[in-house]
DNA sequence: AAACAGGCCTAAA
DNA sequence: TTTAGGCCTGTT
């Protein structure tokens, strides 16, 4: 498998792109790389002495892999603009090569209505599943993948044929949620136009989609740059180190980003 | 064993 | 508009 070169100019840190929570279906390689299928395709990612790696030639890079993650855009320049407080600057600090990953816009949706009410091995766990069952395969490597199942391809399913994935009462929402997209009564591609809380109230008219949920399918899946999911963690760290009634519009453009540090220097225990 | 997990929905104040 | 309980399932 032929490889892709990139001198790193700024932030990217595959752990922590991988590991911040936005995305589920990378997962380390056991030699200092991550492996995972995104955008219909299997694909490593590493970095060695400042550069980046990422399999495939320069032109599924160009169609596929600079878009995804983000490539032109300066998170170092984006990340010291969030210095106006001082845990804010440390999580900053702290999350330096984080990006914010412009995934599928379905897939994000998907995952994240899954996501609701759960740990991060069970909704990995329910996505490869989900996958598998019903995505396309994938050689790469020598190894077989999967591809995640278009909303057209669960549409035509009903709950009762997700029981294979265990979960649960979500099996409704993704047919349900697939079957807005398919038909195209939801239209992710417009929404990603539009402002942040037009996106949000749309969005939340689906079933099993509330806040949090919308506020993660609009950062990871249409990148309207001001959303700002607030979760379990996030909740705590807003209490502990944020005055009350703290409203993240003070972040401006940022915000999606600064909870993305927020989360994860929360998250990884360093107070 | 009982509680909880990266929420949401519904019913009831 | 805010709050309590229930929800599938898996883990501790």
């Amino acid at each position: 498998m032929q490889y892709i070169q990139i001198e790193k100019k700024d932030d990217f840190d595959p752990v922590k792109i991988f590991e911040c929570g936005q995305c589920f279906r990378w997962n380390a390689d056991g030699r200092g790389g991550y492996v995972g299928v995104a955008m219909g395709r299997a694909a490593r990612v590493y970095t060695e002495s400042g550069s980046i790696f990422i399999s495939g030639g320069e032109e599924e890079y160009a169609d596929v892999w600079r878009g995804y993650f983000d490539m032109d855009r300066n998170y170092s320049v984006l990340r010291k603009r969030l210095g106006t407080d001082d845990y804010t600057a440390r999580a900053a600090e702290f999350g330096a090569g984080i990006r914010i990953l412009k995934q599928d816009r379905w897939e994000a949706l998907c995952s994240f209505i899954i996501s609701q009410c759960n740990n991060i091995p069970r909704i990995k766990k329910i996505i490869e599943a989900l996958c598998s069952a019903f995505g396309d395969e994938l050689s790469f490597e020598g190894e077989k993948y999967h591809s995640f199942p278009s909303a057209e391809r669960i549409a035509a399913l009903e709950p009762e044929d997700l029981a294979v994935l265990r979960c649960g009462y979500r099996a409704e929402y993704i047919i349900s949620a697939a079957r807005e997209v398919a038909s195209g009564r939801l239209d992710l591609d417009a929404l990603a136009g539009k402002s942040c809380s037009e996106a949000l109230a749309e969005l939340k008219k689906l079933r099993g989609v509330g806040d949090k949920v919308a506020n993660c399918v609009v950062l990871f899946g249409l990148q309207i740059p001001d959303a700002f999911p607030i979760d379990v963690w996030m909740k705590k760290a807003l209490k502990e180190h944020y005055p009350p009634g703290f409203d993240p519009s003070v972040f401006g453009d940022a915000a999606g980003l600064a909870q993305q540090y927020i989360f994860y220097y929360t998250r990884s225990g360093q107070e």
